[in-house]
DNA sequence: AATCATGTCAACCGCAGTGCG
DNA sequence: CCGCACTGCGGTTGACATGAT
């Protein structure tokens, strides 16, 4: 698969990796280990930019990386780190046994959005597309997940937000008003009970835990510190508030 | 068998963030 | 503080594979 090998302006090979390059770059990898990837296609004889090594090193060439079919316990898990962390692919990436952030995404695009779309999912938002609709949240069909059978409530979208849209304006609110710090914001993000607070009614709460992701899973509710800041860059940015 | 639609996956592009002088 | 270089990320593209008609 990949692309056409072709020369650019500069003189750089574009397109697919051959075998002799894929060599060149793990030997000078092994021997040197990752630093500057600016020089490291000059140091290892490869007619390639920094950033094409890079992407074909954590991509591909990286040892560990793991390849082919997802499982349905993988494809779970995605669907609820997206439903959290939505496309970034990154971080989901991070919690993801092996699995790279291109790898991830490209299912997602190409298989676990379809699939949420037909079982009535809103891919983006994880809400039903339909309120009138009988909604059958099975997240991926060749899996044994489970599978909640029913109507749904009016209330979704009009009268009471989701919880997952209740929380976020909760800590844009609170960013705008300077209410909360750092650490409040982690506290609301990882406190199940305090996310419970925000579901509209019982139904939706189940739900919100089965696509967010918000039982007791520690798996992926371990967030790092940097991700935190930057969830609160964002949310201040958003909100108007930025420091 | 031919054609079309869909799925898969590697790779590129552009932008934002970060560090440094 | 500013500009530049570099890195990392997400969106998108393109080519091949596979299944359906």
């Amino acid at each position: 698969m990949g692309r056409k090998t072709w020369f650019d302006d500069d003189g750089m090979k574009k397109g697919e990796w051959t075998a002799e390059e894929d060599e060149k770059l793990i030997a000078y990898i092994n021997e040197h280990g990752m630093c500057d990837w600016r020089s490291i296609p000059k140091r290892a004889g490869l007619r390639r930019c920094g950033k094409s090594c890079r992407l074909r090193w954590l991509n591909y060439l990286r040892p560990g990386i793991k390849r082919g079919k997802f499982t349905p316990q993988e494809e779970e898990k995605i669907i609820k780190l997206h439903a959290v962390l939505g496309n970034r692919w990154a971080s989901i990436a991070k919690h993801m046994e092996n699995r790279t952030d291109n790898d991830i995404k490209n299912h997602w695009n190409s298989c676990l959005k379809k699939k949420l779309s037909r079982n009535g999912i809103d891919p983006m938002t994880h809400e039903p597309i339909n309120n009138n609709l009988t909604v059958t949240t099975t997240y991926v069909e060749c899996g044994s997940s489970s599978t909640t059978t029913g109507p749904t409530t009016e209330s979704h979208c009009s009268s009471a937000p989701s919880g997952s849209a209740c929380l976020l304006n909760k800590l844009a609110a609170g960013i705008s008003s300077r209410q909360y710090d750092l650490n409040m914001i982690k506290n609301i993000l990882f406190d199940p009970r305090t996310t419970s607070n925000y579901q509209g009614d019982k139904e939706e709460a189940k739900r919100d835990q089965k696509i967010g992701g918000c039982e007791e899973e520690g798996d992926f509710l371990i967030w790092d510190d940097e991700e935190v800041r930057r969830q609160g860059r964002l949310l201040a940015r958003a909100s108007g508030a930025v420091e």
